[in-house]
DNA sequence: AGCCGTTCTTGAACCGGTCCCAAAAATCGA
DNA sequence: TCGATTTTTGGGACCGGTTCAAGAACGGCT
C-alpha cells in the first residue's frame, strides 16, 4: 500500500472495476465524468501515477523502443568518439524522437553483445559497425532489425551506401587530372599497427577490414583499371583512421609517405586517414595538393574544415542513421537500401607536378 | 506455434511444467542432466530462444535500463551536437556498459517529455540540461534519479561542479594579472538573438539561463567584489553558444566586443562563446591576449586545440556522467555530489595592455 | 520392509496492465 | 409505462515469465 500502488490497488479503493480505472486514464472519453472524477481523485490520493509501462507493455507487446547495437572492442564509446557512428546515431535519435519512440544503446563488448541483444527490451534493432559476431541473435529473437554497411540478401533490411561508385568516382576524378602513381590506404577494424602491402602479383590478403572497405576497394580497382592500372600494382597501407589510435600503435600515415614516396596522389577509405595524410605531409614539408593530392571517404564535419578543404567522397551518416530508423519503424517487408554518394571536389587535390621528389630531396 | 513460442509451450512440448524449462534456462545447475538435454533439445527444436525479456522484467521488476532525459526545444540532438552533452552522455554510457545495464534516450521534446518519462521503460532516470519543467513525473513514479547541474536539496540526487569556485578563480586569475575593466559574456538557454545588458545600478534581469549559469554569476560577482568592483557595472551579454546559432540568432560574441570595447578582458560563462569572441576578434585584429585576455568555463576538447589555447575552468563531462550514473546504479540513499573545477591556465589570458583603443582607432 | 532425508519437479499465485464480451444501467421512442 | 437501444461497467482471460511451498521419486539406513 505504501509502496506502489496499482491500478487494483486504485480499483478497490474507488469501488469500480479494474477495467473502469484502466479506461480513466487509457480512453477517459468512455467513463462518465462523474465516475472518472472519482477514481482521479482516488488516484491521486493514493499516489497513482498512472498505468505504469512494464505492464502496459506486457500486455501490449510493444515496448516502444528500439535498440542500436555496435560490437566491438570499441565498445559504446564508439559513439561518441568516432564522427561518423555518432552522426549516423544522431539521425537515429531523431527519427525516434519524431515519432515518440525509446532508443536504447545496446551494451556492446564483444563477451557481453550477445546476452545484451538477448535481454534487450526492444522492439528492433539497428546493427552498425558489425563484422564478425552476428545478428542470429536478433533473428533468433525474431524481432525485426535492419544491418547497416552490408547488404545480406533480401529477407534482411540494410543500408548501406554506393561505395563502389564513390571510390569510382575518386578515382577517376584523379585519373582525369592526370595522375598515375598512387597509393591507397585502406582502414583497420581493429586496434593494431599499420600493415603495408606492397604492388605483387596477386590480391593482397587485408588484415581487417568491413564490407564497406571492401567494396571501396573495388570501385578503386575499377576505375584504375579503366585506366589500364592494375590495383595489385599499387601499394596498400592499412591503418587506423584517429589520431590517437595512430600514436598508440603506429602512424600509418607516415607510412603511407615513407614506403609510397612515389605516389603523387592518396586514395583514402575513410576521411580520418586522409585528414592524418594531410597533417603528416605538413610536418614533412610535402604541400597539398601541389606536391600530392589526396582525396578522402565519407565526408565527416572536419573534413570540409580542414586545411585544405579535402576533396571527398560525400555520404550522410545522419541520412544512413534516419533511413535505417525509418526502415525500421515503419514495419513492413525487409528492404535493402543503397544510397548514392557523391564526389566534393575541395582543395586537396590538383594535376600532378613531380615536384615530390625535389621535396624529399630536399630535407 | 508458428509465431514465437513461448516457454509455456516448450513445457508442453517437453512434458515438464513451465517451472521446469524456466529452471533449465535460468538455473540449469539445479535441473538433471537427462531433463535438461531433453528441455534443451526440444526448445531448439520449437525455435525457443530463452526467456523473453518482457516476462523476465514483470516479474522480477527490473528492467536493467536507465534512461537520459534532456527537456528542452533543443530536443535529443543536444547529446550530439553540443560537445559537453556528448561527453556526459558518453561517461553515462560507459559505466552502463561496464555494469551491463542498457541505456536509453528518452524523447525529449518539451511537448512530449512528460509522456516519454511516464511510458520509460527504465529503472532510473538522469536528468541533464533541464530548467523549467521538472523531474516531478519521475518522483510520481516512484523511480530513483539523479538530476544535474542543480542542487536540489536532501533527498533527491544531484551531481553538479564547483561553479561558484570555478567563476572565482577565473576572475581572480585575470584581477590577478591587473585586468579592471571586464565584460561579462553568459548563456542563453533558448534560441533567441543575444541580449546586451548595460551596466545598472541594480540586478539585471537575465533573460534565460541555467543555474550553472547563476552559480557562475555568483562567482564572478564574489571574486568582483574582492576588488571592489561591482558586478552590476560591468557589462554583460547573453548569448548562444554554437557559431550555427550565432549565424542564425545574432552573433553574441561581436556583440561583446562592439558593446564593451573598454572592456581588456572578457569572461565567457562556456567555452563556446569563449571560442567564439576569439574567433571574432581574430576577425577584427584584435590580439588575445595581447589586446584581450579571454577566460572561458568548460574545457571543452576544442578549448585546448584553439589558437591561441583557451585558459579556462576544467569540468569534466565525462565524470560527470560517470558520476551520475553510478549514484543511480548504486542504489543507495539520495546523495548530493559537487565536483571541484581547477583553472587551467593557456595562453589567452595575459596582463592588461592598454592597447585596444588603439587597435579599435585604427579600423 | 519400513522410515527418513535428499533431490527434482510441479501447480498455483503473482507481476500490472489491456481487452473482449456480457451484464447492468441509463436513455429514448411509442 | 414498457420494451428497445445505447452507454457504461464488471468479470475474467491473457501477456511470458519467476518463485515458493508442497508433492513425488529415489536411495540409504536400521
Amino acid at each position: 500500500m505504501s509502496s506502489h500502488p496499482t491500478l487494483r490497488d486504485v480499483a478497490v479503493a474507488a469501488n469500480v472495476s479494474k477495467t473502469t480505472v484502466s479506461n480513466v486514464f487509457s480512453r477517459p472519453g468512455i467513463v462518465r465524468p462523474e465516475v472518472r472524477a472519482i477514481v482521479e481523485a482516488v488516484a491521486r490520493e493514493l499516489g497513482y501515477a498512472g498505468p505504469n509501462p512494464k505492464g502496459r507493455m506486457l500486455s501490449s507487446g510493444k515496448v516502444n523502443v528500439i535498440g542500436v547495437v555496435s560490437i566491438g572492442q570499441f565498445g559504446i564509446s564508439l559513439f561518441f568518439k568516432n564522427a561518423y557512428q555518432r552522426d549516423f546515431l544522431a539521425g537515429v535519435a531523431e527519427v525516434c524522437e519524431e515519432r515518440g519512440v525509446g532508443l536504447t544503446l545496446v551494451s556492446s563488448r564483444p563477451d557481453q553483445a550477445e546476452a545484451g541483444i538477448r535481454n534487450a527490451l526492444v522492439d528492433g534493432f539497428i546493427f552498425t559497425a558489425i563484422e564478425q559476431l552476428d545478428f542470429v541473435e536478433a533473428a533468433h529473437r525474431r524481432l525485426p532489425f535492419v544491418v547497416m554497411d552490408t547488404d545480406r540478401g533480401p529477407g534482411i533490411s540494410s543500408v548501406r551506401v554506393e561505395n563502389r561508385d564513390g571510390a569510382r568516382q575518386a578515382v577517376r576524378h584523379l585519373l582525369a587530372l592526370g595522375h598515375r602513381r598512387f597509393v591507397i590506404g585502406s582502414a583497420l577494424l581493429t586496434f593494431r599497427a599499420p600493415v603495408f602491402h606492397p604492388p605483387s602479383n596477386s590480391p593482397r590478403p587485408l588484415v581487417t577490414g568491413s564490407t564497406a572497405w571492401r567494396e571501396r576497394l573495388e570501385g578503386v580497382a575499377e576505375a584504375l583499371c579503366e585506366a589500364g592500372i592494375s590495383i595489385n600494382d599499387v601499394p596498400l597501407v592499412e591503418a587506423c583512421g584517429t589520431p590517437e589510435e595512430e600514436e598508440a600503435f603506429g602512424n600509418g600515415a607516415a607510412m603511407i609517405l615513407d614506403r609510397a614516396p612515389e605516389a603523387t596522389a592518396v586514395i583514402a577509405l575513410t576521411d580520418s586517414l586522409a585528414l592524418n595524410v594531410i597533417a603528416q605531409a605538413k610536418l614533412r614539408g610535402i604541400s597539398v595538393p601541389r606536391d600530392l593530392s589526396v582525396v578522402g571517404f565519407d565526408d565527416i564535419p572536419e573534413a570540409a574544415l580542414s586545411d585544405p578543404p579535402l576533396t571527398t567522397v560525400h555520404q550522410s551518416a545522419n541520412v544512413n542513421g534516419r533511413t535505417a530508423a525509418s526502415i525500421l519503424l515503419d514495419g513492413g517487408p525487409p528492404r535493402q537500401v543503397s544510397l548514392p554518394v557523391t564526389l566534393i571536389i575541395r582543395n586537396t587535390t590538383a594535376h600532378p607536378r613531380e615536384r615530390r621528389f625535389q621535396v624529399l630531396l630536399r630535407s
